[in-house]
RNA sequence: GGGAGCUUAGCUCAGCUGGUUCAGAGCAUCUGCCUUACAAGCAGAGGGUCGGCGGUUCGAACCCGUCAGCUCCCA
């Protein structure tokens, strides 16, 4: 925004840019709320809160110097990325990683052995020698053992040196000896604190060398390393130099080589805060969905570092310290009491000034739970009595450590207890290609662009149905397609039960009992399933679960099982159950869809009452031996057609069908469905063969179909022969089972039943198999 | 460098306690249909050595080891 205005972040104060900062974010942060609106998100728009607001931020400081007080918070020094250009601290995204074309110098340190004379070590940075504190090489690199625990000598300087040892130097790289500047890089830092090494700054803020480099002082780095490099030469220092190409940080606004550097910083002493976290979630107490983040959320409890929770940024909480000009500093809510606890504590009063850093972002949010009821600003209220602790947190994996980690254990140090039951970790959504969606890539999808060319439902098809619990999500536009050919999908069937509407009678027409018996207990099937993948957020197989009913159960076969012929009427119990299933159908789709469900419900019938506040209702059992009916005869209907396809017989050509069945009190409901989805002229049952028919076995029943087209035999043999030959495969399977005496020995006598039972199906499948070849 | 995870059909993914109701779904593909809700559709069909190798087991997509490739988090 700045940019584009044209403005200078230099050129202003504080209180400028933070004008500017609020303007942005109540364009911006509106924008956002809109567009969770527009997708349908059903939320309560009354409770929208901010960790800046006036109430929020006075806790937010309270909880600093609550921390502080307890010894949890201190001052410590940490390595900052620096632009000597601006002067100024910059956070990790300012830092832009370059190629860099550079000079690896191998210089040699005089040895304090005797018999020995040098060590060489290869550097980048000849410039930085004056801040060696040490030389390190890995303690398996043979070629130097019997140097670890000596000294040498810094050149130029003469500085007496450790040789110390440890594995984090690479052996093959350079001469697998590393020289040691603390004060200048982040790594050198971490060896430095591990073996405790003295620390020598040579660099001023501004990139020149300071005091402390003895040589070159107030001269500019790179003009230092030149000259340094001429200088080593001339003395013989320098082996050899080789050409190296690394990645160097720039800062964005600059385009300064950024420097480490060593600055002062607020820290959270974590072991001190942990208090149950780990256990609380290992133990389930607090559920993780998918269970895999409980791994590595240990992993980093167990391995907590200390958090520093300052910022060189101004948009932020601003760290509640004042400093006097010596240096010396107060915690306080507010100057007015830092002003008093800095006299109380140094018995005079001062000018004293505020820290100019902000607090880390995360230290905000994590009190999120439990301030969003004003939980700590009004400790024990109704609100926060009532809400605490919230259900599930939906979430990204990625701030699995920043926020959810630091949330839970806010929650136990200062709401005495678990901010939430459940957190669910969403996919992070990529492009086609894998790539994280990012600004700098421009891969992100124009979220209103997308709903004014699909509509929210489809995006949100598009978006759950592709959405694994856990798993990325590699998100396609054309998901969005499938969602809108749904909508179009649910649209068309309540055109056909209205058009239904019209023609529905009080006591005429098909009162479709076994129909509508099925769809009843189909439906209370897919609810417990339903039940089940909500219970582990397993959402996009809950969609796929419910697409499945719709499109399939409801409008292939129930639809037409319930379609009353060509004007003829139709029974209000049959229109009154039909509206009743679509009814529930509606609400399970709802949560994926809410805009379209919502109108076809209102549409539907007119009433009171939406959807959206609607209850799922209780699960019922479903009558397994219906269900059974049903799926047999979709078999046999699907198994029918195609034959019908196979023998080159239109849809439209009339058959004669002939069923012979061990079971034909299975069938004789379900009779009238079977002829009308097959579009047979007559249905009979028959106890033997039919002549020149069309023969098609399903499971342990024939069907014979008699038509002016006699059929292709050979197709039918050729199908038949298939089938045979998989069952006869699938019979030695689980007769070589059934012979090997260890199987029948060591296996559980139900797997053991299944097996027999298997057999016994099988032969008696093949048995009917062979008929039916012999007759052809 | 430390840690976590992934690899199953052309694509995206299920497969939960090892056992042919387990090798599945959706999309894509092929064939036939403008059938009185829907061609953005209907009715069918084909398609996989479950990343490689080795082991445990009566039995492995599933457990163990190892190699390869990919991804993320932290430094």
């Amino acid at each position: 925004m700045l940019r584009e205005r044209g403005i200078q972040k230099s050129s202003l104060s504080r209180d400028e840019f933070l004008s500017y900062a609020w303007e942005w974010k109540e364009k911006y942060g509106g924008i956002i709320l809109q567009q969770l609106k527009k997708l349908g998100c059903s939320l309560d728009w009354s409770r929208t809160s901010f960790t800046m607001d006036p109430d929020y931020y006075r806790s937010v400081i309270g909880v600093f110097n609550d921390l502080y007080e307890k010894g949890y918070i201190y001052r410590g020094k940490r390595m900052i990325h620096w632009d000597p250009k601006a002067k100024t601290a910059l956070s990790d995204e300012e830092v832009i990683r370059k190629q860099t074309q550079q000079k690896l110098f191998h210089i040699r340190y005089r040895l304090d052995v005797p018999g020995e004379e040098y060590i060489v070590v290869a550097t980048v940075r000849p410039e930085t020698i004056m801040g060696d504190t040490a030389i390190c090489v890995n303690p398996n690199d043979d070629r130097y053992k019997h140097l670890h625990g000596k000294f040498a000598f810094v050149p130029l300087i003469n500085r007496r040196i450790p040789i110390i040892a440890d594995e984090y130097v690479a052996m093959d790289f350079g001469t697998g000896c590393l020289k040691v500047t603390p004060a200048h890089d982040p790594n050198d830092y971490q060896l430095g604190q591990k073996h405790k090494l003295e620390i020598v700054d040579v660099l001023n803020d501004d990139g020149t060398l300071s005091e402390d480099a003895q040589l070159y002082v107030g001269l500019d780095r790179f003009d230092a390393r030149k000259q340094i490099a001429i200088e080593l030469q001339e003395k013989g220092f320098i082996v050899q130099t080789e050409e190296y190409t690394s990645e160097v940080g720039y800062s964005e606004r600059t385009d300064a080589v950024v420097e480490p550097r060593l600055s002062l910083q607020w820290w959270v002493d974590m072991k001190k805060i942990t208090g149950p976290a780990l256990s609380s979630v290992m133990e389930e107490e607090i559920q993780f969905y998918p269970p895999k983040f409980k791994n590595l959320y240990r992993h980093w409890m167990e391995n907590i570092k200390d958090w520093c929770i300052s910022r060189q940024l101004w948009w932020g909480h601003r760290i509640p310290a004042w400093y006097d000009a010596d240096g010396n500093f107060v915690v306080a809510n507010d100057s007015k009491e830092a002003n008093q606890r800095y006299e109380a504590q140094f018995g005079k009063a001062a000018e004293l000034h505020q820290d100019e850093d902000c607090l880390d972002t995360w230290f905000s949010s994590w009190l999120w739970p439990i301030e969003v009821f004003k939980g700590y600003s009004q400790p024990g209220n109704a609100e926060i009595n009532y809400y605490y602790p919230t259900q599930t947190l939906v979430t990204a994996p990625e701030i699995i450590f920043f926020w959810v980690a630091r949330m839970i254990m806010a929650g136990f140090e200062y709401q005495k207890g678990k901010p939430f039951q459940q957190v669910y970790f969403t996919g992070i959504v990529r492009d086609k290609q894998g790539r994280k969606m990012s600004k700098s890539l421009g891969n992100s999808p124009d979220l209103l662009g997308l709903i004014d060319q699909y509509g929210a439902d489809a995006v949100r098809f598009g978006i759950l149905i592709a959405s694994p619990a856990g798993n990325d999500l590699l998100w396609d536009e054309s998901t969005n397609e499938q969602g809108l050919h749904f909508n179009n999908k649910l649209w068309n069937a309540m055109r056909l039960v209205k058009m239904w509407e019209t023609r529905t009678k009080d006591n005429e027409g098909d009162k479709s009992e076994f129909a509508r018996a099925w769809f009843r207990n189909r439906l209370n099937e897919v609810r417990i399933e339903l039940d089940t993948q909500f219970a582990e957020f397993r959402l996009s197989e809950a969609l796929k679960t419910i697409y499945s009913l719709i499109w399939n159960d409801f409008c292939s076969w129930y639809l037409e099982w319930i379609k009353p012929g060509f004007e003829q009427p139709m029974h209000r119990d049959v229109y009154n159950e039909t509206v009743g299933f679509f009814d529930e159908l509606l609400q399970l789709l709802h949560p994926f869809m809410p805009f379209i469900t919502e109108e076809i419900y209102h549409q539907l019938q007119s009433r009171e009452g939406d959807l959206t506040v609607g209850r799922y209702p209780a699960t019922a059992p479903a009558d397994a031996s219906i269900l059974h009916s049903g799926e047999r005869l979709k078999a046999a209907i699907t198994a029918i057609r195609d034959a019908r396809t196979k023998n080159q017989l239109k849809p439209k050509d009339p058959i004669q069908l002939f069923v012979q069945t061990a079971k034909a009190e299975a069938y004789q409901q379900a009779l009238p469905l079977l002829q009308k989805q097959v579009n047979a002229d007559s249905i009979e049952f028959v106890s033997e063969s039919v002549a020149k028919s069309i023969n098609v076995v399903v499971d342990t029943d024939r069907f014979y179909l008699v038509s002016e087209n006699s059929g292709n035999t050979e197709s039918q043999r050729a199908q038949l022969e298939k089938d045979l030959a998989y069952l006869q495969g699938f019979l030695v399977t689980v007769d070589k089972k059934l012979s090997n005496e260890r199987f029948v020995q060591n296996a559980k006598p139900d797997v053991i039943e299944i097996e027999r039972k298997k057999k016994a199906d099988a032969e008696e499948k093949i048995k009917l198999i062979q008929d039916t070849l012999d007759q052809l």
